[in-house]
RNA sequence: CGAGUUGGCCGGGUGAUCGCGGCACGAGAGUGUCGAGGAAAGUCCGGGCUCCAUGGGGCAAGGUGGUGGGUAACGCCCACCCGGGGUGACCCGCGGGACAGUGCCACAGAAAACAGACCGCCUCGAGUGAUCGAGGUAAGGGUGAAACGGUGGUGUAAGAGACCACCAGCGCGGCAGGUGACUGCCGCGGCUAGGUAAACCCCACCUGGAGCAAGGCCAAGAGGAUCGCUUGCGAUCUGCGCAGACGAGCUGCCCGCUCAAUGUCUGCGGGUAGGCCGCACCAGGCCACUGGCAACAGUGGUCGCAGAUGGAUGAUCACCCUCGGCUAUGCCGAGACAGAACCCGGCUUACAGGCCAACUCGUCCC
RNA sequence: GCACCGCUAGCUCAACUGGCAGAGCAGCUGACUCUUAAUCAGCGGGUUGGGGGUUCAAGUCCCUCGCGGUGUA
């Protein structure tokens, strides 16, 4: 589990990512981002649906993007909302194309918000 | 050796690196330690715990259903009885009551529950005759899931438990065994009484309601009474709005009791979740002994065993194990069902593969 | 967490107290027409979500499992 303030960790903080944030997808996911002005530290939450599959393999796919995204907090800018979505199929792929895939969909939403 | 029955267990292992959650210690960096399951699942039962209700009487409603025992309790478990299945080990059974009452039994059939008689059979009468009428009878026929005991004989106009023998079944009595369900034996009776209660129902026994978003504390907010003290509500709110109904409450209803038109309820709309506790040490696991056929209980020893809140057990690599494929001393691929959320006892369902024990039947050998 | 509902032909729905599973649309065949549509005649199509039980007999009653959905906190 990552640290508290690093964490998106309620309802409505997903939903204002997700619609005001800039979007960038992969073929198993997909990478919601947005800048808010406040001096606080990069946040990022998961959404895995039912569509992913049973609990088992929703929890697995799970720890494999939040493994993924310890070291890729770091390189966020302060105030930076992040909501990785995985998609139905996900949990077909192996952690390597996981592993692939986040970083690309990041940097690529990076520049977007940028813009 | 082959075929089978029952019960129990395991359900990948070891190591390395980078990470995560709880707890303990520490000023801190950090260190140590623990970290998913037999079903954590479905939510079908039972309890603990918490709050609310709880003066009495009656009626409902729901559940359970052989007997005895186990248990905190159960719709669970054990043993036994009865019925059914299997050569057998063993398995299956919502397994009380059908003279307390009511209902239903389609189609077919003469007739479907209480006796009756369609074709028959027999006697008498009428008629030349086909046949008709009156009466007796229920052996035979056919229908059906089910037809008023079965077989053989006596008997008769024809027949019939009308009578007799045996058998099946019912009721009563006695003796014996068992805590009991019940079983065995003997005698007597009338000779025969359909099924369905997972149809209503009757009988016996059991059941107050809600659920950890229970509930408690703190912070913050709002309203009323009077500044304070203080009091009531307080995220299950509403003296925020609109509309409607009516006496309301005693958590199903009635009696009864209590309170009261500034009351109470209902519907629609609107609004509200920050932290801490509850929270993980118990009907606890394992081992031994004792009692018991067993479920289980008692005594002693020993162990400490998840606790998150967008929610912790992940990622990678190496070797080994199992399985599959192949170009086969190796290479490649796969590793069942499935993820704790207040806790516990059961039930049910899912599950690759494997292990152990007891027992049965068959065949062969000693 | 609690309380409920539904599952029937390819689709939408019936089947009263247990008693032969049906209707409309769709499909197929034929007729009408130069052809199609419309119309007319006929035909096929069902493990009643799965399994088990009660009953002579189950879509219906009971148990259990699966899938989908609703209300409420």
């Amino acid at each position: 589990m990552l640290a508290a303030p690093s964490r998106l960790r309620q309802s409505a903080d997903f939903q204002q990512t997700v619609r005001q944030g800039v979007r960038a997808g992969r073929p198993h996911l997909v990478v919601h981002l947005l800048f808010r002005q406040v001096e606080e530290p990069a946040r990022i939450g998961f959404t895995v649906g039912a569509q992913v599959g049973g609990s088992v393999t929703r929890h697995r796919v799970t720890r494999q993007l939040r493994a993924l995204s310890q070291p890729l907090l770091r390189t966020l800018p302060a105030g930076t909302n992040v909501v990785v979505r995985a998609l139905p199929n996900a949990a077909t792929v192996g952690f390597q194309t996981l592993a692939a895939e986040l970083p690309e969909a990041l940097s690529s939403a990076l520049r977007k918000a940028q813009r």
